[in-house]
DNA sequence: AATGAAAAATCTTATGC
DNA sequence: GCATAAGATTTTTCATT
């Protein structure tokens, strides 16, 4: 990986559909050469896949909380912990953690009442925990731009 | 938005690159209607934009931190503290939250070494801040897959 | 109001240099 | 890495439902 693919990796980033084309461009190739270097990167799983990103207030997800879970500490109860959560379509981000809380949610729903419905009847429920601790965001302070690529 | 549209929708958040043509396809569409859709999905905000996925270990962010920072309630100091967080690029996502931590931090760094540099020259030295707390992130359990989009 | 078909413009991709 | 050319894809136009 050189410099031409880190910045590659950063105009795929912002735009993710770019032709190859304009990528070449602004990385200062022609299209083949760039085109190569972009089929080797997917290759080698440098570039994981791509995605469109859409707006949560669109589809109804615009209610973010936080949801800190302690999990018992045996490997049962977090396997089957954590396979729970793969069912839960809100969890849309989730963190195993060292120390204490186990383990971090970031959930997406309509609203309060949404929230208060999966609270009860899916996070609650979730076998091995010992404590839920529900924040609610307030406000995404800074937007995903994907990862810094350095020089 | 009718049910076609969420499927788009469904479709570009699993692969942003599809073809108009594949999508059309998945949609059960033909081309013409279907690329219409997705620029007025676009236009519309409800596509807020494309993205490649980048493997943080390929790029020398595979260190991961979750940072609970309590911030001053005051305008001023959330306000700079908000401001100071964006000139951070280590910094992949904030929130500012309801209740305490005033606010997360979702970080990304190389190793526990750049976590250590990280935290003594640009979180404990953030102005308006009365607490810092890191939780070295053990694993992602759930993978970012995008928004559900319910029917 | 939205779709489908077909044609023109553009882009991708393989090949030879 | 570049240039070219063949093959796909995108995108427009226009007729159709």
């Amino acid at each position: 990986m050189d410099q031409i693919d880190r910045n590659i990796l950063r105009e795929l980033q912002k735009d993710g559909r770019l032709t190859i084309q304009d990528l070449a461009q602004r990385v200062g190739l022609t299209s083949s050469p760039c085109m190569r270097r972009v089929r080797q990167l997917e290759q080698d799983g440098v570039i994981q896949g791509y995605r469109a990103v859409i707006n949560p207030e669109a589809v109804g997800r615009g209610f973010e909380v936080l949801v800190s879970i302690e999990v018992k500490r045996d490997r049962e109860a977090v396997e089957a912990f954590e396979a729970a959560l793969q069912e839960i379509p809100d969890v849309i981000e989730a963190y195993r953690l060292f120390g204490s809380p186990g383990c971090l949610l970031r959930i997406a729903v309509a609203d309060l009442t949404a929230y208060e419905r999966l609270w009860i009847e899916r996070l609650t429920t979730l076998s091995g925990i010992t404590e839920v601790n529900s924040q609610i965001i307030m406000k995404r302070v800074k937007e995903p731009q994907g990862l810094p690529v350095d020089d």
